[in-house]
DNA sequence: CCTACCGATCGGTAGG
DNA sequence: CCTACCGATCGGTAGG
């Protein structure tokens, strides 16, 4: 309880997301933890309850962040276009302050407990869903038919993800410095 | 030897692959490989050595239809946007073609025995370097000055890593047809 | 937080 | 290809 034990819970939490981006949540055992935390694996359930737990406890705050960061800017007031590209600047913000989390979030969040897992879902589809439209309402507005929103969406997404292996290496400048690029190319394909 | 202990082999990797694909190379056990194809989990052992040879069965194949394509790709006389486009088509042949392979290929390889890992990295960034000198030539052709070929690079691959999921559940068709609207949402950006 | 331990499951083998 | 089994390791617990 008291400072000492929520410290050692958050410590517990930070080495473990860095063994599961390393070496996946099913390939890392808890003594593999213990062992980088220096206490003994029966230790470990003093502050946790079980495996599953450190894997919500990872999850679900960078879930968090995403939901909140969709619910600001759709409640701005500017056009959709620009927030995208806000949206982008939140994958990129993410990736850079919170790497190791946002690894495990990405890659191993199959291995959720069935509650979790469906907690997951939903959230990940309601932020789908405002990404999608955004883009829907950019393509519209621009005219261009016969392009799939879904399908952009993904791809923008998808084309984000070597920041944090980036960020996890240390190259954080390589990303600021590249921020521009990114938005450009992304975003190039939706101006016209 | 024989057909017959040939296509058992083929079975295994095949009903592997699905596995590794769903729950992970390390959340995936013998066990559940020999239940699969119907056999006790000591019979594997008749087909293959190891548990680290099925991975590389997958995984190898997969590595090189992507070396042999680019030096294909390669000694093509066009230009390297072309190239760049031919390259795209790959990905999403290899997609529709191999789901399964390609799922593993690209979320399992860290697994891979040292040996065969060294072999992996070795390929994979040979052809990293190929995509990467296209775009840079596309870049230094157009006069665009200041945009990294390597974040370029990374960012189409990654942005492709949609299709085998959507391959796996079946929507063959969806990716067939917007197969003009990726490449546009890709090539636009090189344009100009 | 440690010591000592639980039953279950792991990858793999011997012998037929 | 099966039966029967190996030692190692797994996630987790009891008692202090």
């Amino acid at each position: 309880m008291t400072r000492r034990s929520k410290n050692r819970k958050e410590e517990i939490y930070i080495e473990a997301a860095k063994l599961f981006g390393e070496k996946g949540y099913a390939g890392t055992s808890i003594r593999d933890i213990a062992e980088q935390v220096g206490i003994e694996p029966g230790s470990l359930y003093s502050h946790i309850s079980g495996k599953e737990e450190i894997l919500k406890a990872i999850c679900m705050p960078c879930a968090d962040i995403f939901s909140r960061g969709m619910d600001e800017i759709m409640s701005i007031d500017c056009d959709p276009l620009r927030k995208i590209e806000m949206l982008i600047d939140l994958h990129l913000d993410v990736s850079i302050n919170h790497p190791e989390s946002i690894t495990v979030f990405n890659d191993e969040w199959r291995y959720l407990a069935p509650d979790d897992l469906k907690e997951f879902l939903k959230a990940r589809k309601k932020y789908q869903k405002g990404f999608t439209s955004l883009i829907d309402r950019v393509l519209k507005d621009k005219n261009v038919r016969k392009t799939n929103a879904k399908i952009v969406f993904l791809m923008i997404i998808n084309s984000l993800k070597w920041t944090h292996y980036y960020a996890r290496e240390g190259k954080i400048n390589t990303i600021a410095r590249n921020r521009n690029t990114v938005k450009k190319f992304l975003l190039q394909s939706l101006w016209k």
